[in-house]
Order: structure tokens, then C-alpha cells, then sequence
DNA sequence: GCCAACGTTGGC
DNA sequence: GCCAACGTTGGC
């Protein structure tokens, strides 16, 4: 098994709109970046777990985990001329953007945020993308370690 | 293949 | 709202 962090602006989609659909699966879509992409239609599996979290927002920072229910399929809205995420490049004979399903787990307790986070730049959470400069990848893996690192916060 | 221009992300 | 960092596009 393994474990993501998976980003979203909860102006578009949040942590809440997720348990609103709770029992139900939820398709990860719209993810137009490359690196993301292959993420998903590669490497996640079902059974992997992902930490939810909220960019572009006063305090951004991990609210939630989610499980992933399918591994990476063509995401529906890049051949939908009517989505935002419509893209006529996307064929679907050859699609160019994949998504996964997740489904909601539970909210934290408390939002681990991205500045608690930085604390540990220089320690258990130093190779975690997220808190590299300058980075803007929305997908990325965790490791195990960083995964247990960052639930333990949770309680703190 | 290079790289300038442009668009987007996302913290602050 | 600003802007640094990064990705993408397209001319050459």
C-alpha cells in the first residue's frame, strides 16, 4: 500500500464537499499536469490512502484522509466540450488525462498546516514535496514514514 | 532543440 | 492582490 497527498482549492472542491458524498466514490478529476498525471494512472491503487489537502486558501494545510477506490482510468471531463476541463487535445482513442476515484475516510481533528509542516523541513518531512520551494506539484507520493510523522501531529 | 513569451499555481 | 516559481507553447 501506498500513501499520497493529493491538493485541492476548497472554493472549488473541499474536504467537506468529499464527506457529503461519504459511501460513495468520488472522481478525481481535472488534473491537467503531467507529472500528476502519471501518478495516477501508473502508480496509485486502490487501497492506497491520500491526505486531503487545501490549497489557495488563508491557512492551507492537510484536513482529511481519503482511500483510493480505482486506479487510473481517462478522465471523462477532457472530452466533454462543456467541462472546464475540456480538452479538445484529448483524444479518446488515446486519452491524455487520467483520474482516480477516492472516497472520504475522515476529517483530522485539527488542520496540520503547511507552516507546522515547514518545521520539519530539515528533519522527518525533508524530502516531502510539498514543502520544497517553489513547488506546485498537485499529486505526490508520501512515504510510510512520512505518512505515521505527520498523523502523529495529529494528537500533538 | 532552444528559449522567450505567456499562463498557472499557490503562498503570503 | 502580488509575485516567484514553474510548466507549456510555439517560432525559429
Amino acid at each position: 500500500m501506498a500513501y499520497w497527498l493529493m491538493k485541492s482549492e476548497p472554493d472549488a472542491f473541499g474536504i467537506d464537499d468529499l464527506q457529503a458524498r461519504e459511501g460513495q466514490t468520488e472522481p478525481w478529476d481535472g488534473v491537467r499536469n503531467y507529472q500528476a498525471r502519471n501518478m495516477m494512472r501508473d502508480q496509485m491503487r486502490p487501497g492506497d490512502q491520500a491526505f486531503f489537502y487545501h490549497s489557495n486558501v488563508k491557512e492551507p494545510g492537510i484536513v482529511g484522509l481519503m482511500e483510493i477506490i480505482r486506479s487510473g482510468y481517462p478522465d471523462p471531463t477532457a472530452f466533454d466540450p462543456d467541462s472546464k476541463y475540456f480538452d479538445p487535445k484529448s483524444d479518446p482513442d488515446n486519452p491524455r488525462w487520467y483520474l482516480v476515484d477516492v472516497r472520504y475516510l475522515r476529517h483530522l481533528e485539527r488542520t496540520i498546516t503547511l507552516a507546522e509542516l515547514k518545521q520539519y523541513a530539515d528533519g522527518p518531512l525533508q524530502d516531502l514535496p510539498l514543502i520544497r520551494r517553489g513547488n506546485r506539484l498537485s499529486i505526490m507520493p508520501v512515504t510510510a514514514a512520512q505518512w505515521s510523522f505527520i498523523l502523529n501531529l495529529e494528537g500533538v
